[in-house]
DNA sequence: TTCTTTAGTTAGTTTACGCTAACTTTCATT
DNA sequence: AATGAAAGTTAGCGTAAACTAACTAAAGAA
């Protein structure tokens, strides 16, 4: 039952990830908005996201996602939207679909998540 | 992101209704084995079950479900049972299918369950 | 230029939940 | 009766990940 500590940095990858989609750039407060978290503890998981090398900062303190952290993201992120699809096509209210997939995202195996994205037919 | 403190308890309660159907009488070092944690571990989240009252001791030390207890657990084992059949459906080796209804079950919410429930048609 | 706001960091706290070491109690066997 | 195994508990540790308080540093406004 125990954390093995992914969720967590899993959960800011795909933040950073969906905040460069809509900002120019992406600031620690920024993520720090967006998951209503206080601005330290933003400031220490990006210390340990970058001690990873899951992400870069710029001279500015801008923050970028490098290519691992990117192939992180970017898969959390894909099961982000596939799961919250396929929940809403079954009848659940959007935001509680959103919130549901934001957890199962993180704790599905490889082998369900594209066993569901078969059936689902959106493959690939 | 942080734990709010249910998922462990949920596990602990469905691990004991799993071992009532199997065993005469629960003990705390069943639990013990059953989960592959030590003792103390055990020992201490049956005195934190049993101080939300959700678990009761007999003179000899045989755990029981309280009314309330027994409400989660049956809660958590039917969520457990239909994600599995559920995934192994879609052609999940069965024990990744557990591995994963064993974390979504503690994190999905009822909206959801209940319409995966009447998608898979399985339901009451 | 000085003052204020904004961003980031550091230090230290809290809670959850595993762990080991070491203790007691009970019970069975020699 | 003595030994030893099994069960349970207590004390204390470690880690993850959030928090507040309080600092620094940079940037804009009066």
């Amino acid at each position: 039952m125990r954390n093995f500590g992914n969720e967590s940095s899993e959960n800011y990858l795909e933040t950073i990830l969906l905040l460069s989609k809509k900002l120019p750039v992406v600031r620690a407060v920024d993520i720090a908005n967006e998951l209503d978290f206080a601005k330290p503890s933003v400031s220490i998981a990006m210390k340990n996201l970058r001690e990873k090398e899951l992400i870069t900062f710029s001279e500015q303190g801008f923050i970028y996602l490098t290519d691992s952290g990117r192939e992180i993201a970017e898969m959390i992120y894909e099961r982000h939207l596939l799961l919250s699809a396929w929940l809403t096509s079954l009848g659940v209210p959007e935001d509680i679909a959103a919130q549901d997939a934001c957890k199962i995202e993180h704790v599905i195996s490889k082998e369900s998540f594209e066993a569901i994205r078969k059936f689902t037919g959106k493959g690939q």
